[in-house]
DNA sequence: GGCTTTGTTCAAGAATAAATGAACAGAATA
DNA sequence: TATTCTGTTCATTTATTCTTGAACAAAGCC
C-alpha cells in the first residue's frame, strides 16, 4: 500500500530555510553541552517539525547515516528530548521532539551532569583518604585547600538542584 | 648562580600521591566542561602547590611540552584561573592558582558561555528573520515553536547571572 | 654586539571522538 | 516458514581536537 502512495516524509527533500536555521541553532548549542553535532541536527528538526517524523524521515532529511540516526535518537530518547509516539496505518516509529525545558534540563543533569559530579565525589574521597604528615611544613596550606575542594564540591552539589529548578 | 645551586622546584620529581589525586580530580573537572586535559594538570598541581611554580617547573612536573604549558596557562590566566606572581631572585615568571570560585566561574561564563550565548542570539535573530507564510498549513505552530525558542534563550541569558551569583 | 635565558607560536603528528554502513536481530506479513 | 520491513550494533573510516617540539622572538647578561 504504502509502496502505490509513497510517504511525503519519507522522500528525500531539502530543508527549508526554517529547517535550516533551527537546525544550525541547535548544533550550535549542542555543542557547548558538548554533545555530537548529530544530535542537534535530529533535535532540531524534530523541533520544528509539526507533524512526528519517521526514522527514515529524519535520515533522509538531514543526509546522515543509519547509524547516526539510531545512535542519536536513542541518547535523545534517554534525555527524554525525544518522545515515540504511534501514528497509524504504519509499523514505524515516529518520533516527536519534547519541548518542556524543564524536562530537558533535567535529562542532562541526570545523564551527563551526575555521574561526573559522582565521579568527583570518588576522587575527592580518595584524596581525603591519602595520610597526611601533620609535621609537613606546609600541612597548614594542604589542609586548606582539602577543605576548599571539599567546599567547592558541596557547593556544586547543591546548584543543580537550583538550576532544575530555575528551569520549571 | 643558579647553575651552581639548582632550584628545587625545577627538578624532574615525581608527583606525591595527593598531587596526583587534586590533578587527577581536576582532569576529570575540565573534562565535564569541555577543556583540554592539560588545563586539569596544570591547574590541579597549581592548586595543590603552597609555593609558585616556575614555567619549567610546570612542566618538568607534569612532564608535558612546552607548547602546553605556555598555551595552558595563557588560557588558564585569561579564565583568571590563574595569576603571575613576582618571585625575588629569578627572571622567570611564577604562577599561582586562583581559588575564589566566584573568579572561576566568571571566567568561564566570560570566555567559554558568553561567547556561544551571543552566537546563538545571532542565529535566533536570523531565524526570526525568515519570511513567514501566514497562509501554511501549520504557520500557528511554527509561531508558536519560535516564541518559544525565544523564551528559551531569554532565560538562557537570565541565568547565566544567577550562576555567577550562585558561586559568590 | 654576541650569548644565554625565557617563553610563544604554529605546523605536523598523535590521540580522541563522531559518523558511516554492512551485518545482524526481531517482528509483522503472507 | 520464508520474506520483507524496521531498527540496532559495532568495526572501520573520517573528522576533530590536543599535544608536541622545533623555529622564533624578546629581553637580560657579559
Amino acid at each position: 500500500m504504502s509502496q502505490l502512495q509513497p510517504v511525503l516524509d519519507e522522500a528525500i527533500s531539502g530543508l527549508s530555510p526554517l529547517e535550516t536555521g533551527v537546525i544550525d541553532l541547535f548544533v550550535n548549542g549542542v555543542r557547548v553541552l558538548g554533545l555530537p553535532k548529530s544530535l542537534g541536527e535530529i533535535y532540531g528538526l524534530l523541533c520544528i517539525s509539526p507533524e512526528p517524523l519517521s526514522f527514515d524521515a529524519i535520515l533522509n532529511r538531514l543526509q546522515i547515516s543509519k547509524g547516526s540516526t539510531s545512535q542519536g535518537l536513542k541518547f535523545l530518547r534517554t534525555l527524554g528530548a525525544v518522545r515515540c509516539v504511534y501514528v497509524a496505518g504504519t509499523r514505524k516509529d515516529h518520533f516527536v521532539a519534547e519541548t518542556e525545558l524543564k524536562k530537558l534540563v533535567g535529562g542532562f543533569i541526570r545523564e551527563e551532569l551526575l555521574p561526573h559530579l559522582h565521579s568527583g565525589t570518588e576522587r575527592l574521597e580518595h584524596i581525603d583518604s591519602i595520610p597526611q604528615d601533620p609535621e609537613h611544613e606546609h600541612a597548614a596550606f594542604y589542609q586548606e585547600r582539602l577543605s576548599k575542594l571539599n567546599v567547592w564540591h558541596r557547593r556544586t552539589e547543591k546548584f543543580l538542584p537550583l538550576v532544575q529548578r530555575f528551569f520549571s
